[in-house]
DNA sequence: GTAATCACG
DNA sequence: ACGTACGTGATTACT
C-alpha cells in the first residue's frame, strides 16, 4: 500500500512560527497551527495521493531517548501556550476526518514513523514519511522515502529525498545521517554533537568514514587538522551519546498494519463541527461541506421567527407603523436593490416579521417615511449603507439606535469582514440561509413563489435582531456603548452624504496633465532604453534588477524575496553612481502618477462630473476611516508634479472648498495622554514642537535650531508615536545607530512623562489583552504575549501607536457628525466632501466661505477639552490644491 | 492570489 | 542574536 505518515509535532510546530498572521477565534483561540496544518495536509494529499494515511504525535518529552542526556530537560524549551492550546482540537479534526492517529508514552513521533516505515515496507509498500525534521532523512530506504516540508511566511515547500537524492546532496547513504548528527550535532533537537565541530568539518569527515564508529577505530588515519583530532578524541563521549539521541528505533512497540491506515471518508458532520468552531468559513466552503448531511444539530438553540409577513395592505402597514413606534426596538434589513425592507420585532415572547415591498404594498414610499422616522428605533445591519439607499429614494431618515455590523467592528476591529453570513458562524456557529437574495437582483421581481426569497430574507433579518440581543451586553461591558451611540453611528449618514455629493474634478485639465505626462514617460523610457543598451520592462523589478546589478554593475544594496530590491530608497542611493538611476526614479514618479491618478481617476468620474468615493468604516485596526473606489486619502501632495494632482480637484461654480485641518494632532495627544508636562507648556506656549525638541535633542538654543536640525527632531517625534527603533530613526535621518539612540535618550530625558507614559501603555496591555483610546475605541493586542519576539515586539508598537492614532480619529469623526450638524443648523448649504485623517474639506458657496471657515474652525477645535490646545488651520480656495 | 512599489496621514 | 515605524489602497508583474 501506498501509505503517507506524518510527523504531527514537527508539522504543527512549522504551521505555527510559518503562519504568522493572528489567527484567534471569537472567543480567542488561537488557530493558526490547525489552520497552518490542514492547508499542508490538503496539500500533502494532493501531491502524493496515498493509500494510506497516519500521524503520529510525540508523547511525554523528554523520551527515553533523550534522559540519557542531563542537560536535555534543562535545555528543552516547552511548547508555547499559544501551540499547546491547540494541540487537542488538532487531534478532535483529525478525528473528525478518520486519520488514524498514533501516539506511544516514552516514544517520538519519528520512532513510530519509522516503525510503521518498515512494518509497511516489509509487506511491500512503499511509504513517503512527512516531516519537517531533517533527523528523520536516515529513514529513507528502497521503500521510505522523506517528503521535507518548510513553510515561510505561509507558503509551504516540499522536497521529496529519495536514496539517490540524498545521496546526491549529502554524499553518503541516508542511514549515516544518524553519523553526521552524532558529530555536528542539531541544536533543534538537543542534540550537542562534538564540541567544536560544526557542519562544514563534520562533512569533510563523514566523506573519508560515514560511519562514526569506525571513525573513531581508525582516528589515527583520518585526515584532519590536529585540533579537529583533538576535539574529536576529548568529545568521544559527546558523540556516542548523540548518536544514540539521534537514532531513530523503529521497533516501537505498536499494533500497527497498514489496512488500519487505509483512508476513511471524513465524518462530514462531526468535521463540519469542528471547522465551524475553528471558524474556517473558507475551509467549509472548500470542502463543500454543509450542516445538512450531518446528523449532529449545530450548536446553540434555535432561535425561530413565529412567521414572516408579506404586508401588501396600506392599512396593515399602518397598523404595523403604530406598533413599531410602542417597541423598544426592531430590526430590519433591506432588500440590496433597496426595494425592500424586512422588519423583525418583538411580539410577547416571540419574534415576528413583517416584510414591505415596492410594488407590492401600495404607498411603499410613504411607508419608508414613516418607518425611517426618528419615532421608530431601528437596529440595522451596516447603516452608512441602509442610508445610501434611502438617500438614493431621496429619504432623509434618523431613529438608528444599533448597527450590528459596527458593533462587530468595535468588538473586534481586526477582524476584517462583517457580513451577516460570517458573523452568523463566527457568533451562533450556524450558517445563514443561503441564497441568491443577497447577490442577485430583483429576488421578487416576477417569482410566482416568493415563500423561499422571504424566509430567507427574513432569516437574515432574524440574524440583525440575534446579533443585537448578543453585542448588545458585550459592548455594554466594555464601554463602547457610548461610542457607537455618539461616534460611529451618527457619523453613517454623515459619511452617505458626503459618498453621495462627491468631489468635483476637472475632466479637461485631467486629460491635459496625462498627456502631459505621457509625454514624460515617453522620453525617459527612450532614454533609459538607450543607457541600457536594451529595451526591457522598466516596470518589471526583475528585469529592471537584472539590467541595473547584472548588466550594469551596480551593487545591490537590499535584497527582497524574489530578487534585488529596486525601490526608491534604494534607487537614492544609487543615483551618483549612474545617470540611467535618476531618470528610472523620474519614470517612475510619472507613470505612477499617470496609472493610478490620472488614468484611475480619469475611470471613476461619474456622469456629474464628481468623484464619488467609499469611505470604508469598519476596515482599520485603529478607528480610522478608509477610502475606495477610489482612494481619495492618498492624493499626490508632497512633489510639486504630484500637487499639480490636486489642482485637478475643484469647488463647483459659484462655489469655493474650505480645507481645514488639524495641527499635530497626534503629537498634541501625545503629550495630553502622556501627562508630560515639558511637552504640554510647548504646546500652550505656542512655539513650534519641531523646532523645541530639535532644541533639546542637539542641546542649542531655539534660535541656533537649523533646519537639518529641525527635520531630524520631526522624525524623532513621529518615530515615538510608532514606538520606532534606534536602527530604523538612524535609517530615517541617514545618522549612525548610535547617534540615532543618543538623540532618542536626550529626547527621553527631557519628555520624561513621554517615557513613563509609554512604558505604562505597553504594561497594561499586556496586562489586559487590550488597549484603548479616549473615548474607549479597543484594539485587542493577543501579539503581546506571543511567545516569538517578533509578534511581541509589534505587539508593543502597535500598543504605544493605537491609543494615539485612534483618538485622533475619534476626534476627527465626532468633528464631523458635529460639522455636518452645524451646518444644516445654521441653514448654510455648504457640505462636508472629503476627510483624509486630520483634514475635513467642505465645499460651499463662495458667500459662505468665512461663515464655514470659522464653524470648521470652532466645531473641529470644540470637539474635546485637552490639556494642550486642539488648533486647526483652515483655508479657503477655488481648489484643493489652493487650499495648501 | 501574492509581492513589490509607492501614494497619503 | 533577533530585526528593525503606525495606519491605509491601487497598480503592475508574475505565479
Amino acid at each position: 500500500m501506498k501509505l503517507m505518515v506524518i510527523d504531527g509535532n514537527s508539522i504543527v510546530n512549522r504551521a505555527f512560527y510559518g503562519v504568522s498572521q493572528n489567527l484567534t477565534t471569537r472567543d480567542g483561540l488561537p488557530t493558526n497551527a490547525i489552520f497552518g496544518f490542514l492547508n499542508i495536509l490538503f496539500k500533502l494529499l494532493d501531491e502524493e495521493q496515498p493509500e494510506g494515511l497516519a500521524v503520529a504525535f510525540d508523547r511525554k518529552a523528554p523520551t527515553f531517548r533523550h534522559l540519557a542526556y542531563e542537560g536535555y530537560k534543562a535545555q528543552r524549551k516547552g511548547m508555547p501556550e499559544e501551540l499547546a492550546v491547540q494541540m487537542p482540537v488538532l487531534k478532535q479534526v483529525l478525528d473528525a476526518m478518520n486519520i488514524r492517529r498514533y501516539e506511544l508514552d516514552g516514544w517520538e513521533a519519528d520512532d513510530l514513523l519509522g516503525t510503521m516505515a518498515r512494518i509497511n515496507g516489509g509487506a511491500g509498500g512503499s511509504t513517503v514519511v512527512v516531516t519537517g525534521d531533517k533527523d528523520s532523512l536516515q529513514l529513507i530506504d528502497g521503500n521510505t522515502t522523506v517528503k521535507l516540508v518548510t513553510t515561510r511566511m505561509g507558503q509551504t515547500t516540499t522536497r521529496n529525498m529519495t536514496p539517490e537524492l540524498f545521496r546526491e546532496a549529502y554524499g553518503f547513504d541516508p542511514i549515516h545521517m544518524v553519523d553526521l548528527k552524532a558529530l555536528m550535532g542539531d541544536t533543534s533537537d538537543n542534540i550537542p554533537g562534538v564540541k567544536g565541530i560544526g557542519e562544514k568539518t563534520a562533512m569533510a569527515l563523514m566523506a573519508q568514514y560515514p560511519d562514526v564508529h569506525e571513525l573513531y577505530q581508525h582516528l589515527d588515519q583520518v585526515e584532519a587538522k590536529p585540533s579537529v583530532r583533538k576535539k574529536l578524541e576529548e568529545g568521544r563521549a559527546q558523540a556516542e551519546m548523540s548518536y544514540a539521541l539521534a537514532t531513530i528505533h523503529c521497533d516501537a512497540p505498536i499494533e500497527f498494519a497498514p489496512e488500519d491506515a487505509r483512508r476513511q471518508p471524513w465524518d462530514e458532520g462531526a468535521l463540519y463541527q469542528m471547522l465551524l468552531k475553528l471558524e474556517f468559513a473558507k475551509l467549509i466552503d472548500k470542502l463543500g461541506l454543509s450542516g445538512q448531511s450531518s446528523a449532529a444539530q449545530p450548536e446553540g438553540e434555535a432561535v425561530k421567527l413565529g412567521g414572516v409577513h408579506l404586508v401588501e395592505q396600506p392599512e396593515q402597514a399602518r397598523d404595523y407603523l403604530a406598533q413599531f413606534r410602542t417597541l423598544d426596538h426592531v430590526s430590519c434589513l433591506m432588500l440590496p436593490q433597496g426595494d425592500g425592507v424586512c422588519v423583525v420585532y418583538r411580539q410577547g415572547d416571540g419574534l415576528e416579521g413583517a416584510a414591505f415591498l415596492s410594488g407590492r404594498l401600495e404607498g411603499y414610499a410613504q411607508f419608508l417615511r414613516e418607518f425611517f422616522a426618528p419615532d421608530i428605533p431601528k437596529v440595522c445591519h451596516d447603516a452608512k449603507h441602509m442610508v445610501k439607499q434611502l438617500l438614493a429614494e431621496g429619504l432623509g431618515l434618523e431613529g438608528f439606535v444599533f448597527d450590528t455590523a459596527l458593533a462587530a467592528y468595535l468588538l473586534a476591529p481586526t477582524d476584517g469582514s462583517y457580513d451577516l453570513e460570517k458573523l452568523s458562524v463566527s457568533c451562533f456557529s450556524t450558517e445563514a440561509p443561503k441564497g441568491a437574495l443577497f447577490q442577485g437582483e430583483e429576488a421578487f421581481g416576477s417569482l410566482a413563489d416568493i415563500a423561499q426569497p422571504l424566509e430567507a430574507w427574513a432569516a437574515h433579518t432574524l440574524l440583525v435582531e440575534r446579533l443585537y440581543q448578543f453585542q448588545k451586553d458585550k459592548l455594554e461591558a466594555l464601554g463602547m456603548t457610548a461610542l457607537l451611540r455618539e461616534i460611529d453611528l451618527p457619523l453613517c449618514p454623515v459619511l452617505a452624504r458626503m459618498e453621495q455629493e462627491g468631489f468635483l474634478v476637472d475632466r479637461g485639465a485631467l486629460a491635459r496633465f496625462g498627456a502631459q505626462l505621457t509625454q514624460g514617460i515617453a522620453r525617459e523610457q527612450e532614454i533609459i532604453y538607450e543607457q541600457a543598451g536594451e529595451v526591457f520592462n522598466i516596470q518589471s523589478p526583475l528585469q529592471l534588477g537584472k539590467i541595473l546589478f547584472e548588466k550594469l554593475g551596480l551593487p545591490p544594496l537590499k535584497k527582497t524575496k524574489r530578487g534585488y530590491s529596486t525601490n526608491a530608497e534604494v534607487l537614492e542611493k544609487l543615483r551618483p553612481r549612474h545617470p540611467i538611476i535618476s531618470h528610472i526614479l523620474e519614470y517612475r514618479q510619472l507613470t505612477k502618477l499617470n496609472s493610478t491618478y490620472v488614468e484611475g481617476l480619469g475611470k471613476v468620474i461619474a456622469p456629474d462630473g464628481r468623484i464619488h468615493t467609499s469611505f470604508q468604516n469598519t476596515v482599520t485596526a485603529t478607528g480610522r476611516l478608509s477610502s475606495t473606489e477610489p482612494n481619495l486619502q492618498n492624493i499626490p501632495v508632497r512633489t510639486p508634479l504630484g500637487a499639480e494632482m490636486r489642482s485637478m480637484f475643484m469647488a463647483a461654480p459659484g462655489m469655493v472648498l474650505v480645507d481645514a485641518d488639524y495641527s499635530q494632532i497626534e503629537l498634541r495627544l501625545l503629550a495630553h495622554m502622556s501627562g508630560d508636562s515639558e511637552m504640554i507648556a510647548a504646546f500652550n506656549s505656542g512655539v513650534d514642537i519641531h523646532t523645541v525638541t530639535a532644541s533639546q535633542v542637539f542641546g542649542v538654543g531655539v534660535e541656533e535650531v537649523t533646519g537639518e536640525m529641525r527635520r531630524a527632531a520631526k522624525a524623532v517625534n513621529f518615530g515615538i508615536v510608532y514606538g520606532i527603533s534606534p536602527f530604523s530613526l538612524s535609517e530615517d535621518i541617514h545618522v549612525t545607530v548610535a547617534q540615532a539612540k543618543a538623540y532618542m535618550e536626550k529626547y527621553f530625558d527631557h519628555y520624561a512623562g513621554v517615557r513613563a507614559y509609554m512604558d505604562r501603555v505597553v504594561e497594561q496591555g499586556k496586562a489586559d489583552g487590550w488597549v484603548s483610546t479616549l473615548y474607549g475605541r479597543r484594539r485587542w493586542l493577543p501579539e503581546l504575549k506571543s511567545s516569538n519576539f517578533n509578534t511581541r515586539s509589534f505587539g508593543e508598537r502597535v500598543a504605544l501607536n493605537m491609543p494615539i492614532q485612534g483618538t485622533a480619529a475619534d476626534i476627527i469623526k465626532l468633528a464631523m457628525v458635529r460639522v455636518d450638524a452645524a451646518l444644516t443648523q445654521a441653514g448654510l448649504r455648504g457640505r462636508l466632501v472629503l476627510q483624509v485623517h486630520d483634514e475635513l474639506i467642505v465645499e460651499c458657496p463662495e458667500a459662505e466661505a468665512e461663515q464655514v471657515k470659522a464653524l470648521l474652525t470652532r466645531e473641529m477645535e470644540g470637539v474635546a477639552e485637552l490639556s494642550v490646545p486642539l488648533t486647526v488651520d483652515a483655508k479657503v480656495g477655488k481648489s484643493w490644491a489652493q487650499c495648501h
